[in-house]
DNA sequence: GTTTTACTAGAACGTTGTTCTAGATTAGGA
DNA sequence: TCCTAATCTAGAACAACGTTCTAGTAAAAC
């Protein structure tokens, strides 16, 4: 039995001299508008080592993706295990997408603009089993502050929008220049804001009042 | 000089043939995967007919997208102007999206995933006139809730993303056939959210709300 | 050193967006 | 009704781009 022990050194580097040159070429000009020869051009390579490593450049765009979502997850992870309160765990989501968006420039403008990306069908289940697992780890950790009443009960699907859905459209309109301040810089505002509506009425404030 | 007092009858129609035709292409395959020629077939049209009227495939993306952003946003301030409080207002604008988005699936979709559209310079000015104007209007309206205390004093830039970003996360998970409910359904819990994020902290002042 | 596998190169092919030219259809004026 | 100009439609022809293919090179396995 032939063991591939050690991955050729040069073909993981090749690999990601491709996707940073993809990147490139997609945030300058967008996907559909880039061709494969900037792509070769970019990463100084030929086409057959680009359809060698990738199948097709929607192969490229799709790894792209995911990769992506996968850094940006395993980074809201590792600050997210670190709180102890309801409070800070929501706003640590927050600012915890403010600070890597405002960081990772090029790559959270892909990712937010690319959601009609057509992914071949094992794609897009790896991209829905990379999903699932991650949100099952983020309701996991959120699970007992919703159980002990210091985050309110709400239909589960209303959770992450309501959380994420502020800072995320802010995001989106920064990238594209429409905004001046990063959501790093407002980023207290949004996180103020989501603990807002996310707390438990702990107050003697109404709880609930007819739509 | 002959002056063309009327369009001719039948090229509105076309048009509009046209541009459903291409939504539903869209919407079955995505934008960079429909074809000229699937637009004509579906159209019942030529092909010399489809590049008279929008002379590129992205002079139909665009035009339908402007179209469709037209669309809601009038929707929007029929209802908005018809608020006489800030709870109602906020509220509604959650709500109608909700409705909207719910009534014209197709149609939103297209919106919400077509961002990184590659559009001309012109179509690009064309939608930036038209949100800028929107975005006045509904600033005008919502400028004396402000100043009265019944909403928060923050960054300007910031109030569309809290009060529109959670449902319009929502229905974008809704539209991939992620969730379920539709926004509809769900749109109480939205309003109540972004209610609770946005009205005055020393509570609300509104003549008709009790403390 | 020989074999096997991983990788690269670049020409050739087929599809698709776009252009072009000729012709059909309609509106307005005698 | 006929004429003229403008608008619109048709579909063949062209050029660009994604993809495939065949041959060849470099590195690992034995």
């Amino acid at each position: 039995m032939v063991r591939r022990s050690t991955v050729r050194a040069a073909t993981a580097a090749r690999k990601s001299q491709i996707l940073d040159a993809a990147l490139s070429c997609f945030t300058d000009v967008g996907i559909e508008a880039t061709t494969i020869d900037d792509i070769r051009r970019c990463a100084d390579c030929s086409t057959g080592s680009i359809y060698h490593h990738f199948g097709s450049k929607e192969g490229i765009a799709s790894e792209l993706f995911i990769e992506g979502v996968q850094r940006l997850n395993a980074d809201l992870m590792t600050k997210l295990t670190r709180c102890r309160t309801a409070e800070r765990a929501v706003k640590t989501v927050v600012t915890q997408y403010s600070d890597w968006v405002t960081r990772n420039r090029d790559l959270a403008g892909y990712l937010l603009n690319s959601r009609d990306l057509a992914m071949s069908a094992e794609a897009v289940e790896m991209l829905h089993d990379v999903n699932r697992a991650h949100i099952r780890r983020v309701f996991e950790f959120f699970a007992p502050f919703v159980g002990n009443g210091a985050m309110q009960i709400l239909p589960v699907e209303t959770y992450i929008p309501i959380i994420s859905g502020p800072i995320q459209d802010y995001a989106r309109h920064w990238l594209a220049g429409q905004f001046t301040d990063s959501p790093a810089k407002v980023k207290a505002v949004f996180a103020e804001a989501a603990w807002s509506a996310m707390k438990g009425a702990d107050g003697p404030r109404d709880a609930k009042e007819p739509g």
